[in-house]
DNA sequence: TCGAAACGATAATATAGGTTATCGTATTGT
DNA sequence: ACAATACGATAACCTATATTATCGTTTCGA
């Protein structure tokens, strides 16, 4: 049988026991970190022997490397599905809906789980950092910037232009806010970010009329 | 020989051996973390001998503890003396200097390492994430907070909102970059810096005509 | 100078966890 | 049903590293 280190890009889920392994494995990585995870903690988890985690997966920096790569594909995957939803009504709500949205999931333990473990492990994995970057920040920036490329207000825009002001608009809702929630203290309440999507948007529509 | 557990706000460096121990382990932490940093390599880093080590610290988890406070401890310190050459001229240059500054110092290996570390490390020394928080970005706030109010400009400026403007200005200039950074990609070019430093200079001083 | 405290070298202890080997059993596709 | 493959249980191996014990030597203050 194929390990996941052969067919790199996707990872396929031949058996019930591979996609066991992978959900557990997902789970203790982003909740344990790469160190804090073991090899034993994920069989069991999976309901698998450590035999066959091993058969399925060639060592421990392998499966995590397949991990974090498949959890960046699916995040990027499922925010295309939301978004289409998302950029309904004048174009103000759209950015102002957007900004909030960025900025509760970034927040969220999905992305910080996987921010934490890939700032923790930048040594050993170098190559993931940006994986992880381009799959949040880099994907919301290009989402936004395709949709107002369709926009009238945004038609005697350069596109390098709009690019530029897509990637200020969420810039600025970062904030200390992520450094705080990264650090594991409580962040900014819905009003806070309701109002900070709000200048956010104000501003990037000022540069068009 | 009394151990740094002891005397847990101050460690005295008493001898050359406990300077060169705390060198070492500070140097070791915040380069490797503290799963990376091994007391034999502190021990041998510092020109000691593992026993020497154990004799001046109780165990690892402690020396790592005393070290990160010690560095917030003379981390506010140090920018108590910057603060003062800055905070001379025009009131818009000030604030354009220190927003510039900040992003700087953010971006650099002294507090990126500390950030690192201790995030990685939220689980183990829960306490230790709010000292490195404080240490940074509410010394920032705190600062520009007491140089404002000395200011004519902000007379009628309550407190509170005051406080609120300038943790708002710092917030504003943090951004994408500090996580590009945190995930070791390359940070924001001056001249990006600069411009963000006027435009939260710019938005600060608009609140108070 | 003298005795106490600090120091060094070395070894031993203890634990944790990644990885592999073996061998017998269960599952599965044809 | 049968052969190939997957699986499980167990043990073993190996490495790294924190921590302690011992004992002889050096340093330093009174």
């Amino acid at each position: 049988m194929r390990q996941w280190s052969d067919n790199h890009p996707k990872v396929k889920l031949l058996t019930r026991k591979r996609a066991a392994i992978l959900d557990a494995a997902q789970e203790a990585f982003l909740q344990l970190g790469y160190e804090g995870a073991s090899m034993e903690g994920i069989a069991n988890a999976a309901g698998v022997s450590i035999m066959t985690l091993y058969r399925h997966a060639k060592c421990k920096e392998t499966l995590f490397a397949a991990i974090i790569a498949n959890v960046c594909d699916h995040s990027s995957e499922e925010k295309q599905a939301e978004l289409d939803e998302m950029m309904r009504g004048p174009l103000k709500d759209v950015l102002v809906r957007a900004g909030v949205v960025f900025q509760e999931k970034l927040a969220g333990p999905q992305i910080m789980s996987l921010l934490r473990v890939v700032i923790t492990e930048i040594r050993r994995f170098p190559n993931l950092a940006e994986a992880v970057y381009d799959a949040y920040f880099v994907a919301w920036s290009t989402n936004l910037d395709g949709f107002l490329a369709q926009k009238d207000e945004f038609k005697g825009v350069a596109p390098k232009t709009r690019k530029k002001l897509c990637e200020a608009f969420f810039s600025r809702l970062v904030g200390t806010d992520a450094i705080r929630v990264l650090l594991g203290m409580k962040g900014a309440s819905a009003a806070e970010r309701l109002e900070r999507a709000r200048v956010a948007a104000e501003e990037l529509l000022a540069e068009v009329g």
